[in-house]
DNA sequence: ATGACGATTTACT
DNA sequence: GTAAATCGTCATA
């Protein structure tokens, strides 16, 4: 081995650092495109690559639960530092992951909606319950809450530091050129203003992996 | 204590 | 396309 080689020269094996996470919610929301996001259970890796993103942009977006500085027990997390994860359970059903952004005590996140499955398909599908009802590998990772389900994600992992956790992180992956990055409003807010319009949804233009 | 409301998904007309 | 499911969270009192 030549005595001037990096010593981890796989990207494929290195974990996003705090450096890696800290900028605004709109940057980290295109920069987490095509990287790849972890489950570990059981020592068995579950993981997909990151195709849908929303970035929410803290106390002066009217769509984001820290919106003018609310901070409860449930959005804590997004204060934290960067590399936070932030969960949270809604509809009385269903549960959406978030990776928080920009300053320590800045709460802006960025809402993960779409993964294509790569590691662990089998895993998902059988924490879909594998009958009928479970959807074929296209939709599986398809919108926020079904990538909780097959990731077996719920608010025991909120909160998690994910530049440590052993369960939970992002994995380097290739770059996305810019040119592959399509936009548009955020899906699924209420009436939001001005907020509503905004286009804070990003997503890779040719995946077949995407919530719509 | 109470009431309104979801950063959704699924089933059904 | 429309509607139901289902309950934690938050604002109001």
């Amino acid at each position: 081995m030549p005595p001037d080689a990096p010593l981890s020269p796989d990207p494929r094996a290195a974990r996003f650092a705090r450096a890696d996470y800290a900028m605004d919610a709109l940057s980290l929301a295109r920069r987490l495109l095509g990287q790849r996001l972890v489950r570990v259970i059981n020592g068995r890796r579950r993981s997909g690559l990151i195709v849908e993103t929303e970035a929410y942009l803290g106390e002066r977006d009217r769509a984001c639960h820290s919106f003018a500085g609310r901070r409860t027990p449930r959005v804590e997390p997004m204060y934290a530092h960067a590399g936070t994860s932030y969960v949270y359970f809604t509809y009385g059903m269903h549960h959406c992951f978030n990776v928080v952004a920009g300053e320590l005590g800045e709460p802006v996140a960025v809402l993960i909606r779409a993964i294509e499955p790569v590691e662990g398909v089998r895993a998902m599908l059988a924490s879909r319950g594998g009958g009928a009802r479970t959807p074929g590998v296209e939709k599986l990772c398809a919108g926020p809450a079904r990538l909780c389900m097959s990731l077996s994600l719920d608010r025991r992992h909120s909160g998690l530091d994910m530049t440590s956790a052993p369960d939970l992180f992002i994995e380097h992956a290739p770059p996305v050129p810019p040119r592959r990055i399509g936009s548009s409003a955020r899906i699924g807010l209420g009436n939001a203003g001005v907020w509503t319009r905004r286009r804070l949804r990003f997503f890779l233009k040719a995946s077949p992996y995407l919530s719509r």
